[in-house]
DNA sequence: ATTGTATTATGACTTATAGTCAGTATATGA
DNA sequence: TCATATACTGACTATAAGTCATAATACAAT
């Protein structure tokens, strides 16, 4: 019988509709500002309801994260599926790609960089905090394959570790923008980022 | 007379009094798991005092970043000290300071990463915000000293801008950390933050 | 010494909100 | 029609940040 089938459907749809209404109102008034009964306004149910999806305030904003790291991971598979770049170029227009993210999405940029506090908020068994890190996983994974290509066509040095030089490079890409900010400079209108992008690939090539 | 003197003194002496024993406080158990109670308990004061030296607890918060900051700026003082470096040794030196910053004291790093959650909680007009934010200002001049004498002794190539590069360098060093341990990496024992470095160095080595 | 003023400290109180839970409503299946 | 499971409600509890009237103390001037 599909009873059972459709009831994990809808009950799927509901966390959805939960989250969206969790996102309009953390991203209209920030987190710290809004309460659960603003959330449950919003997704037009009672407090209660929503402690029968999610276990707590800051597991709601993991799954934003998650959300943010999907369209990070989406830009770069988009990347990855490009032929005719060499592994170099990938890397290069994957970091172009992130910057594209932080410009579109500003605010799933934000969310991305709060994840270490609601993480903290947010038992470890969480199904959805597994499900971002699998995401995180998956980004590095990408991430490393292109640095594998790019020394195997012979546009990056091979004397680096793929995997280790995902990471750096994650990381790296997470600390920018921050950087940025924290000293007043417009990231988007500004060369700040290609600059900072030259210097991450001129670390990579194996030319001068 | 010298009592006004003295009365400025020891108010400067009880704020220090207070951000240790919130230090400790919050060290210990976390800055979410410690009320402003706990932290007048340590400082042998009333909850009310502490709300005559801060004016909020993200503001003591803001204290340790602070202090973070200041070790951190210390070690890059000393590093930029020694003549016997050209501008490239300089930076991977500074570079290793701040792992050893972040070995030694990883609650100062941990604090530090807080830095965007607390100033948040914080008015802009806080003066310990302030005196934070020009830390940070120092902190990029001084690696912007280093890429300047670097450019100028030959070690770095000579088409970057200093100043946007040392911004580039401290947002980078600044998310290494948080990539590796997210993906469960020893930062400590490994040699990943060394081969970050390299990576770094070799975009900016005028070298190949 | 005494008195007035300013500073510092107290802790009970107010307020806000995350999370709970006993009870209600609704859907499903026998 | 009834029994059970699931979803939902909203009043309630617990906790903690921040306030404020009051008290204590230090100081300077008379």
């Amino acid at each position: 019988m599909g009873t059972a089938e459709r009831r994990s459907r809808e009950r799927k749809q509901r966390e959805e509709q939960i989250v969206n209404a969790a996102e309009k109102v953390f991203f209209e008034r920030g987190f710290d500002n809004s309460t659960m009964d603003d959330v449950a306004g919003a997704a037009e149910l009672s407090k209660g309801a929503l402690y029968t999806y999610f276990k707590t305030k800051n597991e709601l904003c993991i799954c934003i994260v998650s959300r943010a790291l999907a369209l990070v991971l989406t830009g770069f598979e988009k990347v990855s599926a490009d032929k005719r770049m060499n592994g170099l170029k990938m890397i290069q227009a994957a970091g172009r790609s992130f910057q594209h993210f932080y410009c579109t999405h500003p605010k799933y940029y934000c969310a991305l960089l709060s994840y270490r506090h609601h993480r903290g908020g947010c038992g470890a068994e969480s199904r959805f905090l597994q499900h971002t890190l699998e995401e995180n996983d998956q980004i590095n994974e990408l991430l490393a394959s292109m640095l594998r290509k790019g020394m195997a066509d012979g546009s990056i040095r091979d004397n680096i570790d793929a995997g280790k030089t995902a990471l750096t490079l994650w990381g790296e890409l997470g600390g920018l923008i921050p950087g940025f900010i924290l000293n007043g400079e417009d990231v988007a209108g500004q060369d700040l980022f290609e600059q900072a992008l030259d210097l991450i690939c001129c670390g990579l090539s194996s030319k001068k």
